[in-house]
DNA sequence: GTCCTGATCCTCT
DNA sequence: GAGGATCAGGACG
């Protein structure tokens, strides 16, 4: 089931915790999404906090579109634009459950072990092999898509985001309870 | 297992 | 000219 664009309209907190459950596809690979990280407008580590630039310009477009930038010279990251259009909030997937094209996902990563191959923002974007083209691509059909997960119960856990500087103490980090691959 | 470091480069100031 | 929403590999215990 693809999602309603009116699910990532939701607050970005909202989304954020909605996705958990989720499948991430881009082509023949899939992963459910166990961990997220909202980004908000008014928060001093999001990339929209200083305004609209040409590196995050995306960030601000319309909800459901994918946000990809690069950063630490090597890698790219991975966010669904939630909430209005203008106001430059997402969510970053920090963690996927690998569930199909597994074999693909390997040769990527170069890694054989299943934990290893999505168990950090920029290890899924390369193991499903999203490219930086594909900044700005619309999330609700095409290759690159989000879609509904199935109705499994799962606890939410929740914490202080990782690898920031700023904006440490906001708990806006949200992860399946007792997932392996978080 | 945990801790530490080096790689590497685009973007904004 | 600095720094960043990271990762892999090595040292050590």
């Amino acid at each position: 089931m693809i999602l309603n664009k009116r699910f990532f309209e939701k607050p970005t907190l909202e989304v954020a915790k909605g996705l958990l459950g989720c499948y991430l596809v881009n082509g023949k690979t899939v992963g459910k999404i166990v961990e997220t990280e909202a980004y908000l407008f008014d928060d001093p580590a999001s990339h929209s906090f200083k305004g609209k630039t040409k590196r995050n310009d995306k960030m601000f477009g319309e909800a459901g579109k994918a946000y990809i930038y690069f950063n630490y010279g090597m890698y790219h990251c991975f966010n669904v634009v939630t909430n209005v259009t203008g106001k430059g909030e997402a969510v970053l997937i920090r963690a996927l459950e690998p569930l199909e094209g597994i074999e693909i996902m390997k040769n990527m990563r170069c890694k054989e072990k299943i934990l290893d191959l999505c168990s950090g923002p920029a290890k899924l974007v390369i193991a499903l092999g999203i490219s930086k083209e594909q900044n700005g691509c619309d999330l609700l059909n095409g290759k690159l898509r989000i879609e509904e997960g199935n109705e499994e119960k799962f606890e939410i856990g929740k914490g202080k985001r990782i690898g920031i500087s700023k904006g440490k103490e906001l708990k806006y980090r949200f992860f399946i309870k007792g997932n392996e691959f978080v």
